[in-house]
DNA sequence: GAATCACGCATTTTT
DNA sequence: TGCGTGATTC
């Protein structure tokens, strides 16, 4: 029966290499040795990746020696999926993970050595910022001219590309330089990590610990790399320590849409590979089987004029299809409404779904005009993108409390936790036990244990302390031992009141609705990570929190519609019809990304990504008066316009090239319109 | 501690 | 223009 389904798997193997076009092939059948897989957009790259995996192990590498790594979860996941249909499971399996779970995995129990607990915390954006704000008003640094989301990033790029700290006298840099190591200090006098660290610190514990290194060597004999023209400075030297003399390296991604140039990602990586990795096989996956020809043609036409690059041409076998459709909009609002006029026409002609159609855009604050248009025509649509999701106060608040239980050196979530709901720990109160805990080198927890016999402290506010700390050694020993997370951390919610707290925040229960669900949507997911886990803990739980979105499913699932999305959310997307808005100079390319040759070609990237994702219809647009901040100013068509081969586009005018039947049609849906208008 | 106001700022965001 | 922040006020 095995033996059976076996040599099924060995056919599904057979099978699915044939159907791979001949670069794939070479791609998917390379053994030892560096390999470098140029996979232009839509090319089958996870495809190729997934077959090699397989591959591999079908010819008896161990499936537990292959790493596969990617930056999203999605990826992995999807990879992972792909991967389980192929290989046979139970011999172990591929390790598929992203870079920060990977390098969690590994601090968690390599992390001693580098003085840092096993227990640690791992602070995400907003704690970073919340830190940062603390450092700042500890050392009364006043210049608020200093935003700590500008110093974070700065900090975060040192962190990523071991820039030096002060090279100019840039005063943010001077900041930087000054609060850096109070940073550093403050992360690890709470034993906390943040996203960088996670890589930075296993790079570390790898430059410093040879033999730890030499494990994960013999462990991962095989590596790959997706989107490695994402890859900053830190992940390039991890991944290179990795893979060693052995060079058993594969890397895939496309130079092409190299995009997070701004976040600290080399381009450089992915250019210099081959040089970095004499004796490198390349392979140019070029052939695309998502877009049509005058579509690609479009890309290739653009993309062209980057000196930055490794040279392919994207082609297909569809065929032409149609033009490329360039539309000259008077103002924004006539931008939107041509669009989703333009949405609805298409939907009745062409017998698509809403689903089928994006509306790509340079910046988020762009989709508004959309979004009003599509509510007064009642057309359904989802935006993708913003940050604003991961600032759920009620789950940050609830975080904070398992985060202090987990890790009992974590101030930053104890002071957090200790103010919500109000116990009567005010500010004063809360830094008299800060100053203490500081001055006598104990933990902030114990201080709180111990708060009655600090100097200069309330009553009151003692035995609230007092009470704060036994409820956290209560609820650690309740997690520690108990199975049921789920119901601890409802009993939790229940002993400190926090429903109540959150109604009172809200002048009616309805306003309090939304975030009543995301408490429950808390427990829930903490419930269900007991349910499927093997070895459920606290920590894994937290984890879980931290690296990844958890409403990254819901969203999946409930996002319907016409689909809103920038450039670089769109990446690695695909939709039947796309419409690319505000094609114009100072907004692609942006104003802010112009000085430079490399923020030039990085926008023409941008410009590509949208591109590539259209498979069938591309409609680009842009005005010649645009609103920005409440004024209406002329705007210029981006010089991008002009790199699209004239063969490839067409200008379109409201009824020009339409036949008779369509601008009837277009017509009696203006008609439509009006008359749903009116009935408002 | 809540409500109000004035001010400044406005690109992109995988973990 | 419109939002979030920080200061001011009661």
């Amino acid at each position: 029966m095995q033996a059976y389904s076996e040599i099924l798997r060995t056919m599904d193997i057979y099978r699915e290499i044939d159907r791979l076009n001949p670069r794939q092939r070479e791609a998917a059948l390379h053994g030892e040795g560096p390999l470098l897989v140029l996979a232009g957009a839509g090319s089958g790259k996870t495809r190729v990746i997934t077959m090699r995996t397989a591959y591999l192990i079908h010819t008896g590498v161990p499936a537990g020696s292959v790493l596969a790594v990617t930056f999203t979860n999605k990826a992995a996941r999807e990879m992972k999926g792909r991967v389980q249909h192929m290989v046979k499971t139970g011999n172990g399996s591929p390790v598929i993970s992203t870079f920060h779970s990977l390098c969690l995995r590994i601090l968690r129990r390599e992390i001693e050595v580098l003085g840092y607990r096993k227990d640690f915390t791992i602070y995400d954006t907003s704690e970073q910022v919340s830190l940062l704000r603390n450092i700042l008003s500890e050392i009364k640094f006043y210049d608020k001219s200093f935003k700590a989301e500008a110093l974070l990033e700065r900090i975060s790029r040192t962190k990523n590309s071991f820039a030096s700290q002060n090279d100019d006298a840039d005063p943010i840099e001077e900041a930087s330089a000054m609060i850096y190591p109070k940073y550093l200090d403050a992360l690890k006098s709470m034993n906390a990590l943040d996203f960088d660290d996670l890589l930075l610190l296993t790079l570390r514990l790898f430059r410093e610990y040879p033999e730890i290194l030499r494990k994960y060597r013999e462990r991962f004999r095989y590596l790959m790399v997706d989107e490695y023209q994402d890859t900053n400075r830190v992940q390039y030297d991890f991944i290179k320590l990795m893979a060693g003399e052995r060079r058993n390296l594969c890397v895939v991604g496309d130079d092409d849409q190299s995009i997070y140039g701004w976040r600290g990602a080399d381009i450089g990586n992915i250019l210099d590979f081959e040089k970095d990795f004499p004796g490198t096989v390349t392979v140019r996956l070029e052939q695309n089987y998502r877009s049509f020809g005058h579509i690609l043609n479009a890309a290739n036409g653009v993309i062209r004029n980057n000196a930055r690059r490794m040279e392919k041409s994207l082609w297909t076998e569809k065929g032409d299809g149609p033009k490329v459709n360039i539309f000259k909009a008077a103002d924004t609002e006539d931008e939107a409404e041509w669009i989703i006029d333009r949405v609805s026409l298409i939907k009745d002609e062409r017998n698509i779904r809403f689903e089928d159609v994006a509306i790509i855009y340079r910046a988020n604050n762009f989709s508004r005009p959309f979004e009003e248009a599509l509510r007064r025509k009642r057309i359904p649509y989802s935006v993708v993108g913003g940050t604003s999701y991961f600032e759920r106060t009620e789950i940050k608040d609830l975080a904070a409390y398992l985060k202090i239980i987990a890790n009992p050196s974590d101030g930053l979530s104890l002071m957090r936790a200790a103010n919500v709901p109000k116990r009567g720990l005010g500010a004063t109160a809360l830094g008299v036990i800060a100053d203490f805990a500081r001055t006598n080198s104990i933990g902030l927890l114990d201080a709180f244990g111990g708060a009655s016999g600090i100097p200069g402290i309330g009553k009151k506010a003692a035995a609230s302390a007092e009470k704060f700390f036994d409820l956290i050694r209560h609820y650690r020993q309740m997690f520690d031992s108990g199975r049921e997370m789920g119901k601890t951390l409802e009993a939790l919610i229940n002993e400190i009141n926090y429903r109540d707290y959150v109604l009172g925040l809200y002048k009616t229960p309805e306003a309090a609705f939304g975030r009543m669900e995301n408490i429950a949507g808390f427990v829930e997911s903490i419930t269900h990570y007991e349910s499927t886990e093997q070895a459920p803990s606290l920590q894994g739980f937290l984890e879980t929190v931290a690296l990844t979105d958890l409403i990254e499913e819901e969203e999946e699932k409930g996002g319907r519609g016409v689909t809103l999305i920038s450039f670089h959310s769109s990446k690695g997307l695909e939709f039947p019809v796309v419409f690319i808005a505000g094609t114009e100079e100072d907004m692609l390319p942006h104003k802010k990304s112009a000085d430079t040759d490399e923020g030039i070609e990085e926008e023409r990237r941008l410009f590509y990504v949208g591109i590539t994702r259209a498979m069938n219809e591309l409609y680009i647009t842009y005005a010649q008066n645009r609103t920005k901040y409440g004024k209406s100013e002329p705007s210029f068509p981006s010089r991008f316009l002009e790199e699209i081969p004239e063969e490839a586009a067409r200008k379109l005018d409201r009824f020009e090239e339409m036949d008779p039947d369509q601008e009837k049609a277009y017509v009696k849906k203006l008609y439509a319109n009006l008359m749903a208008k009116l009935g408002d």
